[in-house]
RNA sequence: GGCCCCGUCGUCUAGCGGUCAGGACGCCGGCCUUUCAAGCCGGAGGUCGCGGGUUCGAAUCCCGUCGGGGCUACCA
């Protein structure tokens, strides 16, 4: 059987963390099985859709790297097609109209919460004559459900799930206005577009049971479920939108790259023994739903970025140059072909140090800044007169010895010099570090150095010397 | 309220009848060292929610209990 996975979120707002989450594991899954990711936009809740969360949901996965195998679905162009199925039914005495008016249902509610009994619709218009049908009220469709037996999800996460049927109730498949809703819809598109597995989280557990009663009395074969744990928040609640949970997008602003992400997320609800990081190819190579765990995951900051830092020194020189830019250009610091050459050279050292694009960029202001540097507050402490007439000696002997602008014939350069003054050698290198980087915390010395050109080292020297920076 | 799911260090997890309950993030200390990271080494941190069973033996099986979460719409 060829595998086929879905995601289908609803543009009600931006695609966050969990949803992400949830793309992947249906796209790991169809990786994994030689099969195909599809995506379906449930947009049949007209209200609350909108373009601009349809987008959102484009670009999250776009940067995530989870790109559909077809073109999305969108739900709402296939109403045609749900309300013909719930014509079927309707013929074939599987579902039926129902009059109920809003004040009704709600005083049904009403009652059944006052006499403690569960809160659902009594089926008033299961067996009445749509002969005493209200005139000037249009009807919904109801399922007809079985009232007795029970029914049965063996989930692949979560294990055997039963339900008894009389907790079900007739729900509505066709709106008064003629619209379908989503319990007809899901159905109707994960078996048109020949879903084979549907994943997603176990908030739809409860309505796999609806589910699975409209695919049988459409007379179609179940897909397989996983419903797989929710992330919660740091309150231990559902992830929600209105929640403080961010979008994929704003992760992204933060500079968390989505190589990391996507090894982050897997790792939040599915486990491979104790591997923790984890390539996208072994993630399509390892991944099945075996490994999900069942409970629920809190989002935790710190180990993303710690696995951000991780593929941060990964990442080619020349791609983060080119990510950095932008980012520098934003904090006011243009970059010119001398600047992107500095950042080329500087990248390494730079790299090691960040955890995110955001600090990553910070750390490589002072190669693009214009002299002369501002000081934090340790460089302007290790610019002080003895500082300053260390790297008056320190750029006299630079001049004078010459030597090569290597890292090694710097280094070596510079230590002979700290001798030669009497003093340890982190007594000279950290004023050098101040004068040339405006920091007291800088990658090494002589990478910088080098990165700079000498040229621009010594105008440096000079403006520190000087009292300038 | 009803139904469903879940419960191992602060967090993410490994574990599937016999392990000193392992790893990762975070935290603390050390080494390295021109700063800071990285790297390496070491440490603190879990009576496996709780109570009963079953068993020679339980985090692992059963029952109960408590706690958390989800669903209970003409939202998805």
């Amino acid at each position: 059987m060829t595998v086929i996975t879905r995601f289908a979120p609803s543009p009600t707002g931006f695609l966050h963390i969990g949803g992400a989450r949830t793309a992947l594991f249906n796209w790991l899954y169809a990786r994994h099985h030689g099969g195909k990711f599809l995506l379906r936009i449930e947009d049949t809740d007209r209200a609350r859709s909108t373009d601009a969360a349809i987008d959102a949901i484009f670009d999250g996965l776009d940067w995530l790297g989870l790109v559909p195998d077809e073109p999305p679905v969108h739900q709402y162009d296939r109403r045609e097609r749900h309300a013909e199925c719930a014509m079927r039914m309707l013929a074939e005495g599987r579902a039926y109209r129902c009059w109920c008016s809003q004040e009704e249902l709600e005083a049904m509610r009403e009652r059944a919460r006052a006499e403690k009994r569960p809160v659902r619709y009594d089926g008033t218009w299961r067996d009445r004559d749509p002969a005493e049908a209200p005139p000037g009220v249009d009807p919904v469709i109801r399922i007809k459900m079985p009232r007795s037996g029970e029914t049965v999800i063996d989930d692949r996460v979560q294990g055997r799930v039963v339900v008894q049927n009389d907790e079900l109730d007739d729900m509505v498949l066709v709106r008064a206005d003629g619209s379908p809703t989503y319990m007809l819809s899901v159905v109707v598109d994960d078996h048109d577009m020949g879903v084979s597995h549907v994943i997603r989280g176990d908030d739809h557990l409860n309505n796999a049971f609806r589910q699975a009663q409209v695919f049988a009395a459409l007379g179609w074969e179940l897909p397989a479920f996983a419903h797989i744990p929710l992330i919660h928040g740091p309150d231990g609640a559902k992830l929600s939108k209105r929640h403080g949970a961010l979008g994929v997008a704003a992760y992204r602003e933060m500079g968390f790259l989505p190589e990391a992400m996507r090894n982050y997320l897997l790792r939040l609800g599915w486990g491979h023994g104790d591997d923790e990081i984890i390539s996208t190819e072994d993630a399509v190579r390892w991944f099945d739903l075996d490994g999900c765990g069942r409970a629920a995951a809190r989002f935790d900051l710190d180990k993303l970025t710690a696995l951000n830092a991780h593929y941060l020194r990964l990442r080619d020189d020349d791609e983060l140059v080119d990510l950095v830019v932008p980012r520098l250009e934003a904090m006011g610091h243009p970059v010119d072909a001398t600047g992107q050459a500095r950042l080329r050279a500087g990248m390494g050292g730079l790299k090691q140090r960040a955890r995110r694009l955001d600090d990553l960029a910070e750390a490589a202001v002072f190669y693009v800044a214009e002299r002369p540097l501002a000081l934090d507050a340790k460089a302007a402490k290790l610019l002080d007169d003895d500082g300053r007439a260390r790297l008056a000696d320190y750029r006299a002997a630079l001049v004078g010895d010459a030597p090569a602008f290597t890292q090694e014939a710097l280094e070596a350069h510079a230590r002979a010099v700290a001798e030669r003054l009497g003093v340890g050698f982190g007594k000279l290198a950290q004023p050098i570090r101040a004068a040339l980087t405006g920091r007291g915390v800088s990658p090494g010395l002589f990478e910088v150095m080098v990165a700079l050109g000498r040229d621009e080292v010594l105008a440096r020297l000079d403006d520190a010397v000087a009292g300038r920076a």
